[in-house]
DNA sequence: GACCAGGCGTCTT
DNA sequence: AAGACGCATGGT
């Protein structure tokens, strides 16, 4: 019996790197501990997790065991389900590719949970990193249920959909206040439905998303990519064209520092192109 | 004090 | 279809 529980789990990392994964810029929900470990929640679960050299050892912050359903799940959410380094092996050729692997070589597309996703990038939008994370942590503590620890889930949609914008004028986040509740609202009334997303074409469930108010191509692409799967079909093309010239500075063969995270992006796009 | 930040909606041409 | 502009806020 106490052999099948497992207070922690240490998984294989397959060549990824934690933190240039967590801080690249596609998740805005981990934080940095002073012991060189991370923590934050998905699904409601308060995870701690640490890299030991080629691995992951994850603890939950409760100390309770991980079932074999939770182990998965962390194993997909870190994308340690998926044969990156075949992946990564098929860009050598290409010039541009070969840099954006050589920027971020440890960086694996996350697989996060959609709402979240949802709300994450519409803090992002004309924003930076280190305000997008301080938006998201007010908003989590602020309408988010306590997981322990000190740490909050997202809120959920019907919390969200009942509030007023000046409600959510602690957090800071300016005009995209509106934005939230009205993706909250179309998450929870069922008009936008995440089982019905993933069974819609990238165009679909593109066209779906952007009927929310403030959700553009961008933001939509950001969820499609972090949230829906669509791993090596993302469509980013509007995104791309105009994160390429900061990507690659003057033609530049070389990543510009900083955008370590969007060149990894980059190969998912130019994957969903040509594989 | 400018200027900017991993956009979007809206109003012009 | 494509371009200009405002938007709220905080970091540099």
């Amino acid at each position: 019996m106490a052999e099948m529980t497992k207070n922690e789990i240490l998984l294989p990392a397959g060549g990824m790197d934690l933190q240039t994964t967590l801080f690249c810029g596609q998740s805005f929900s981990w934080e940095a501990t002073p012991d060189d470990a991370f923590i934050g929640v998905a699904k409601r679960h308060c995870v701690k997790m640490r890299q030991k050299e080629n691995a992951i050892l994850i603890a939950k912050l409760d100390g309770s065991p991980f079932s074999a359903k939770e182990e998965d799940f962390w194993r997909h959410y870190l994308a340690l389900d998926f044969d990156y380094p075949a992946l990564l092996q098929k860009f050598s050729k290409n010039k541009r590719l070969q840099a954006c692997v050589q920027a971020g070589p440890g960086i694996r597309v996350l697989h996060q949970p959609f709402f979240d996703t949802l709300l994450s990038f519409i803090i992002s939008q004309n924003n930076h990193i280190a305000r997008i994370t301080g938006i998201v942590n007010r908003l989590k503590a602020e309408f988010g249920e306590p997981v322990g620890g000190g740490q909050y889930a997202f809120p959920t949609p019907q919390v969200l959909a009942a509030l007023k914008p000046e409600d959510l004028a602690g957090l800071r986040a300016g005009f995209r206040a509106k934005y939230l509740i009205d993706a909250a609202q179309k998450v929870a009334s069922g008009e936008v439905d995440e089982a019905e997303l993933r069974c819609l074409t990238d165009e679909e469930a593109r066209k779906k998303l952007t009927c929310i108010y403030g959700v553009g191509a961008k933001v939509a692409d950001c969820v499609l990519l972090f949230a829906l799967e669509r791993n090596c079909i993302a469509p980013m093309d509007v995104w791309m064209k105009r994160a390429m010239a900061s990507v690659f500075p003057k033609g530049m063969p070389a990543v510009a520092k900083g955008y370590e995270g969007i060149a990894q992006q980059y190969i998912f796009h130019w994957a969903r192109q040509n594989l």
